[in-house]
DNA sequence: ATTATCTATAGATCTATAGATAATGC
DNA sequence: ATTATCTATAGATCTATAGATAATGC
């Protein structure tokens, strides 16, 4: 597998790490088999990262970063509320769609295992939790002049993080059901994203 | 722990190997523990369900049955449309909050392990599929009628699931990050009920 | 007799490390 | 010399089974 042809040990071992911890999860995942599919030997994944859990770390911190920042940081331009709203709704979806498997991978990780929350904080600081305020302001200043109902920024945000991954966590349970090709998941994808801007702009209408 | 005082060590193995799993899932869960919480030996797990996998198969089942239930045949009374599909999600709403781990577990093991939709399949035979299109024939009446604006049944169901999980798939991350009290996050859920409610009615309106 | 429960163990893992050897940088 | 890579192995698992013993049902 894995034709890496020296381009890093180092590098290769946290590309397929990521590839199998996104893929089998933390717990599932054996350091030999990062090893197997790397192409090196097994002690080689302790020589660079230590210990398993450091290596799963790593990549955790950075994928959570990837993930909040397409929803926190983006669509901050001079536009009217919704329309910042929607670009923001959009660049979370689109973000996912690049990388489909993070949802689950953060839920079921974060879900087993809470107390990751902490390190992912030490790593993000304050970043986030201000960028949540000055949403809020934003909301806010739209509640009182009328134009979205009274609504807190916490339920707005787990209404969008939560259509959004809808699909993803839902990708190999649908597609059996439905039998669909993944050609057809795609147009689905782009029909839902349209349709998850919808439902949250028409349920914000006062 | 568990002063299962002879109730009957099949039965108790059943019930602890079901917390264990929906606390930790089927990788991280071993029979030896199971055993431990139990309170007998190892061999015992083996010999009433001869592997792990088909003890964690039983338990699965079951809980699809009941998650997939609270949704699918509930509020088929006769009553108008909005009123019955507001009975539902709210009824789904209340399957969960009984049993909030529910979530991350379905979509975590059927994400690793998408050939077990197939052993769902086979147990929950046609009728899942025929509550769905029983929906959709509801559904689709009210579109003619003009009430509701054109949708496909399976886009209202993810909307519905996806609202309605993702209180109890953020649990972890949301008490941390909020440092919720127990209460307080209870409280959250009656207004989250309410606000999924609302959000899917309102974005029905044609 | 049959069923339930236990002890013991084989055979596969798996993580982490020690210590040998090969490759590279000066 | 230093860094990268390998082989080998200790020590913890873990699942599943064989075979002994205890409990129960007739």
């Amino acid at each position: 597998m894995s034709i890496n042809t020296k381009q890093n040990m180092e590098e290769a071992i946290l590309e397929q790490a990521t590839a199998l911890f996104l893929e089998k999860g933390f717990k599932a995942t054996s350091t030999s088999e990062i090893a197997r599919v790397v192409g090196c030997n097994q002690a080689l994944v302790h020589y660079y990262y230590r210990t398993k859990e450091r290596l799963f770390e790593a990549i955790f911190q950075k994928k959570i970063k990837f993930f909040l920042s397409s929803l926190l940081y983006i669509g901050n331009e001079d536009l009217p509320y919704k329309e910042k709203l929607a670009k923001k709704i959009e660049s979370h979806f689109e973000a996912i769609r690049l990388e489909p498997k993070l949802p689950l991978f953060f839920f079921s990780e974060l879900g087993m295992n809470p107390e990751r929350l902490k390190a992912v904080r030490e790593t993000l600081g304050d970043l986030p939790q201000e960028a949540i305020e000055q949403m809020n302001r934003e909301l806010q200043d739209e509640i009182k002049k009328g134009s979205v109902r009274p609504i807190t920024i916490y339920d707005l945000l787990m209404t969008i993080v939560s259509l959004n991954i809808i699909a993803f966590l839902g990708e190999p349970i649908f597609k059996t059901i439905t039998r669909i090709s993944d050609e057809e998941y795609q147009l689905l994808l782009d029909r839902r994203k349209i349709e998850n801007v919808h439902i949250i702009l028409s349920s914000l209408e006062p």
